[in-house]
RNA sequence: GCCCGGGUAGCUCAGUCGGUAGAGCAGGGGAUUGAAAAUCCCCGUGUCGGUGGUUCGAUUCCGCCCCCGGGCA
């Protein structure tokens, strides 16, 4: 693809890192539209857990692919990648170019690398296979993938069941195994994406920023909205929804199973930890341009890199 | 003031019958193909409170001192 396929922007980054905010700015001032890559924003009614902008906010600057989809569903990478696909020609057809804000790096990668044309998650299978694994072991599916699939048991640990279960449900729904059809992958998007991730220079800022954060969603009332979920019957700690950083621990706090300060601290530590495993993506991620998301003058830094790069 | 416990990794603690020490958590690094805010993998040198003594050798035993709990006055 050359010169003349389309730009997308893609603002990536930690949580807390300030992406929504400098997304904003950016979208008054450039012909851009947002599109949230954020496994958790999709929710309905998990607004102040998920940092999900405000009315307010959301007037000033839209955004495609949030809050759109009940708690008890679940949403995916392949999923994401058709709506993006969708939200990215629309936008682009009405003459202006996509932001893609976020966090969730695998959407990223999906979207921007390709998806192979796998099936999808099949309830009948994964209960099936956790069956087994209840009565054989781990160890013991992880050797039958072995057979079925020696590329794939390689790189996956035997500790690992999500990858253990994704990898032998293909198999088993399609006869052919994973790492056959991963090499199947079609091509990327026909796009020039601009990759921007937002990097702390300070990585304690960063945790700092996390705490009063975490405090703040408390005060704002995140116990009683976890509390409307808990209060259904079709959710539980299982589903993924329920299991994001934050829910997952307030969840555990009404059942009783955390203390107050115990959930607290456990909140703040899990959202420090799913910053570093971000921040590790996107180290790992070829192309990115750095920004110093602890920068004063944020916005205008990068203002000036879409400048430079004919986006004005 | 006296009597008991304690003082060991950022935190909670284990341990060394005397040969300078290890778990969990936190933290760091990494992986990542339909759950990804998920799921995993790897990483442990710290005046073993201070100071004197005994000893070839003390974090370990003894004395004194300091600090933190609890009890008795």
């Amino acid at each position: 693809m050359s010169d003349q396929a389309l730009p997308i922007v893609c603002l990536m980054g930690p949580t807390a890192s300030g992406k929504t905010d400098l997304a904003v700015k950016l979208v008054e001032q450039l012909p851009l539209e947002i599109i949230s890559v954020d496994s958790a924003m999709v929710f309905i009614g998990m607004d102040i857990g998920t940092a999900k902008p405000d009315n307010e906010t959301l007037h000033r600057a839209p955004h495609r692919l949030i809050d759109f989809l009940d708690p008890a569903e679940s949403y995916s990478a392949a999923r994401f990648c058709t709506d993006a696909i969708r939200e990215i020609e629309d936008i682009t057809r009405s003459g202006k170019i996509p932001l893609l804000v976020g966090g969730t790096m695998m959407y990223f990668r999906s979207l921007l690398q390709g998806l192979a044309d796998l099936p999808s998650a099949d309830e009948t299978v994964r209960n099936c296979l956790v069956a087994e694994a209840e009565a054989l072991g781990w160890q013991e599916m992880h050797k039958q993938l072995a057979v079925v699939d020696p590329q794939a048991a390689e790189r996956i640990h035997p500790n690992d069941p999500q990858r253990i279960t994704r990898a032998l449900e293909v198999y088993r729904l399609t006869g052919v195994p994973l790492s056959e059809w991963i090499q199947k992958t079609p091509p990327a998007l026909p796009y020039q994406p601009i990759l921007l991730g937002l990097m702390p220079s300070d990585r304690s800022v960063l945790h700092d920023r996390i705490a009063r954060r975490f405090e703040q969603m408390l005060k704002q009332g995140l116990v009683d909205e976890v509390y409307q979920l808990y209060m259904r019957d079709d959710l539980n700690i299982d589903k993924p929804a329920i299991r994001a950083v934050g829910y997952r621990q307030v969840w555990q706090h009404l059942s009783g199973e955390l203390d107050y300060p115990t959930m607290l601290n456990k909140g703040i530590v899990a959202t420090r930890q799913l910053a570093k495993r971000q921040l590790t993506w996107l180290r790992s991620m070829p192309n990115v341009k750095n920004i110093d998301c602890l920068n004063k003058d944020l916005a205008e830094e990068v203002l000036k890199i879409l400048a430079k790069i004919h986006i004005n």
